[in-house]
DNA sequence: ATGGTGGACCTTCCA
């Protein structure tokens, strides 16, 4: 099963780089980020033309979350589940795509250290461990990829000392994600290529960061154990981050072998 | 030059 995430940032201004992408890349399940889209504006057709069911949860103009599938969706949950207060803003969907739990996640971006965004972060991560916890078993097949806003490792970014002070790399927002790969995560990612720098998902739009390689890796693809065991290749797609119009994401992709 | 891009969308917020 090849799955890939990808924070497209305005699937409108996206659908035709995505469709191609879909077209060339030929995933199996895609978790989307960013569609900023209501859910009656969302595209389905144009991927159910290209062989992927789908389901959105979205708001309009900002977040919103998708997943694309080609071996089947069932069981969606659109955002946190039942007993967890629920989320003001449409950032995570789960569904299960051929017996494994997917979720797309879009975690906030805590906007400044100390900012009441910043602390929402923090508690959404903690809601998203609940959720985790309330709706599947570690023992299962899991994943939980997306946009996280979290640099996991000073090996994840270009240049350390420049986010002295700043969210995506404070201790709080690092814990918060640990919590949440405690819960029975694997970082095959990062295993696979285990001391190597650059490798990054992200890079600012502003002043040539994608030319000079200045990026970031907060997009990541997260599975459990059993998955882990049978991964087969992890990248990032650094052509798709090419060209005219790209998002400033990339799409990172894994892929898991049968049992 | 004290900014720099790009997407939401209408003046400013968000990343």
């Amino acid at each position: 099963m090849l799955v890939a995430t990808w924070n497209v940032n305005s699937l409108k201004a996206r659908l035709p780089r995505v469709e191609d992408w879909l077209a060339q890349t030929q995933p199996d399940v895609v978790c989307l980020q960013e569609t900023k889209l209501s859910d009656p504006a969302f595209p389905a057709l144009a991927f159910s033309a290209l062989g992927y069911e789908s389901v959105h949860h979205g708001q309009g103009q900002w977040n919103g979350v998708a997943i694309l599938s080609r071996v089947g969706v069932e069981d969606t949950v659109f955002g946190f589940a039942d007993g967890i207060d629920a989320d003001q803003d449409a950032r995570l969907l789960s569904a299960t795509c051929d017996g494994v739990r997917v979720h797309s996640v879009y975690v906030p971006n805590g906007r400044a250290v100390g900012h009441e965004h910043y602390y929402y972060k923090l508690s959404w991560l903690g809601r998203l461990r609940n959720h985790l916890e309330q709706t599947c078993d570690p023992s299962d097949d899991v994943i939980v990829a997306g946009d996280w806003n979290i640099i996991p490792t000073d090996l994840d970014v270009w240049d350390p000392a420049k986010f002295e002070g700043a969210t995506h790399v404070t201790p709080e927002e690092r814990a918060a994600l640990g919590e949440v790969i405690a819960w029975g995560l694997v970082d095959t990612f990062r295993e696979r290529y285990a001391d190597a720098p650059g490798l990054y998902s992200y890079y600012d739009y502003t002043a040539g960061h994608f030319h000079k390689r200045e990026g970031m890796r907060i997009d990541y693809v997260l599975s459990s154990a059993s998955l882990a065991e049978r991964s087969r290749l992890d990248l990032v797609d650094r052509n798709a981050r090419k060209g005219s119009k790209p998002s400033d994401h990339a799409p990172v992709l894994a892929s898991y072998g049968c049992d």
